[in-house]
DNA sequence: TAATTTAAACGACATTATGTTGATTTAGCA
DNA sequence: TGCTAAATCAACATAATGTCGTTTAAATTA
C-alpha cells in the first residue's frame, strides 16, 4: 500500500453529501438563498459539522468547482494518438466528442452550475479552460500569426464562448443529440462559418485538410 | 405638456443613487456580499429610503438589468433601412456595428454586468435578448428550413453565444479596437468559419452574398 | 476485543443583516 | 405660504453566521 489511504469513510461521506445537498439546493432555489442549515438539513448532518470541512458556502462552492473542471481539463488533454487529429464535415474532433462525453456524465452537475440559477464563476472559469484548449490547438495548426485575417485571440474567444453556447443549448434541453452528433454540427460550423452552415453551401466546401 | 412630469426629483434621485451604487459595488465585491446597508451608505440615503423603493437587493438588481435590456433590445431592432442590409468581408452588418456602439456606451454597467463578479442572470438574458435578434434574421434570409445541413436552432445558438463571448473580451480589455472593427471580425467570422478565418482561407472565399 | 483517536452531534453564544414601524424633519409643488 | 410626500432617525423582532466546549459515536490500532 502507497501512501494517502488515511482517509477517515465519515469525511468522505459528510463532504459527498454536502456537495450534493449544495447541487441540489442551487437547482431549487439558487445558490444566493442557501443557508447553512439549509445545506445541513438537506445532508442530514449537524450544522456545525458543515464548518469541520468548510469555511462557508462559498468555499465549499468553490471546492465542488474546482473537482470537476479538474476532470474537464483531464478530458481535454491530448491523448497523443495520431490519427484522432483528423476530422471533416462527417468526422469531428475526437477531443470535441470526448467533451461532450464527459458532460454528459455529470449532467447534472453541469446543468444546474451553467443554468438560469447557476453561478457565473463556474461558466467563466469553464470557458477559460476551453479557450485555452482551442488556444494551444490553434498554435499547432496555424503559426504563422501574420497570415491572419482574424486575430488569433479574437478567433479563440469567438469558438470558446460558441462551444459553451452549445453546450448550454444541450443541457437545457435534456440532451437531445448525441455527443457525437453535437461534435459533428460544431465541427461543421467551424469549418463552413455560421453564415454558410446550410446544404447550398456545399456547392464550394473549403478544404476539410 | 404631455402626461406623466409627476415624478418627483427626489425619487429619480435616489433611485438614481442607489443603481450606481450597485453597480459600482458589484465590481468591488461582488453582488453576493453586498448588503443593503452598503448601499445606502454608498448612496447617501438612509437604509430605510431603500425599502422606499426597492424590495430587496435583488429587486433593485432586477430594474437595473431590465432598464438596460429594454434599450438593448431597441438598439437590435431593424432600422427598415434597406441599404443596411448589405454585408461583405469589409462591410459588417449595420445592427451589429449598432450594438457594439451600444455597449460602448454603456461600458461600465457592461463590464461589471458581465464580469468575473457580474451576475449570470443578466448573462443569461443577454444571450437571450442576442439569440432572437439571430433567429429572425436568420429567418428572413434562409427560409427552407430542409436544406440546412445544421439546425437552425444550433446555428442561432452558436452565434448568438459567439457574439457575446467577443463582447465579453472587448470589454475585459477596455475595448482596444473600435465597434466597427469587431463588427467586422464578426462579420468575416461568420462568413468564413474559424476555422478558416485566416489569409489562406482567401484562395476559396464563399460568396459574401 | 479492548483501547485510543477523532469525527459528528448538541446546546449556547455574540454578532450582523434583514425587513418593518412610528415619529420627525425636509424638500418639492400648487 | 401651506400642503403633500419623500427622506431621516431610532427601535424592534427575526434569522443567519461563525465559534466554543462538551458529549456521543464511529473508525483505526494495539
Amino acid at each position: 500500500m502507497p501512501k494517502d489511504k488515511a482517509v477517515d469513510p465519515r469525511v468522505k461521506r459528510s463532504r459527498r453529501y454536502l456537495q450534493e445537498a449544495l447541487v441540489s439546493l442551487i437547482e431549487e432555489k439558487g445558490f444566493d438563498s442557501i443557508t447553512v442549515l439549509d445545506l445541513t438539513k438537506r445532508a442530514d448532518l449537524n450544522r456545525a459539522t458543515f464548518y469541520l470541512h468548510f469555511r462557508d458556502k462559498y468555499d465549499l462552492l468553490e471546492q465542488s468547482m474546482d473537482e470537476m473542471l479538474e476532470q474537464l481539463i483531464h478530458t481535454l488533454a491530448p491523448t497523443g494518438n495520431p490519427e484522432a487529429t483528423s476530422f471533416g464535415y462527417n468526422k469531428p474532433f475526437s477531443s470535441i466528442v470526448r467533451l461532450f462525453e464527459h458532460i454528459a456524465e455529470h449532467a447534472t452537475f453541469y446543468k444546474v452550475m451553467l443554468g438560469q440559477k447557476g453561478n457565473l464563476g463556474f461558466t467563466s472559469r469553464m470557458l477559460k479552460v476551453l479557450r485555452e484548449a482551442f488556444y494551444q490547438r490553434f498554435s499547432l495548426i496555424q503559426s504563422d500569426e501574420e497570415q491572419l485575417l482574424v486575430p488569433k485571440e479574437i478567433v479563440t474567444r469567438y469558438q470558446s464562448a460558441a462551444l459553451l453556447g452549445l453546450i448550454m443549448y444541450w443541457l437545457e434541453n435534456n440532451m437531445p443529440y448525441s455527443p457525437h452528433y453535437m461534435a459533428t454540427q460544431l465541427t461543421r460550423l467551424s469549418l463552413l462559418g455560421p453564415h454558410h452552415a446550410s446544404g447550398l453551401s456545399l456547392l464550394y466546401p473549403p478544404d476539410p485538410e
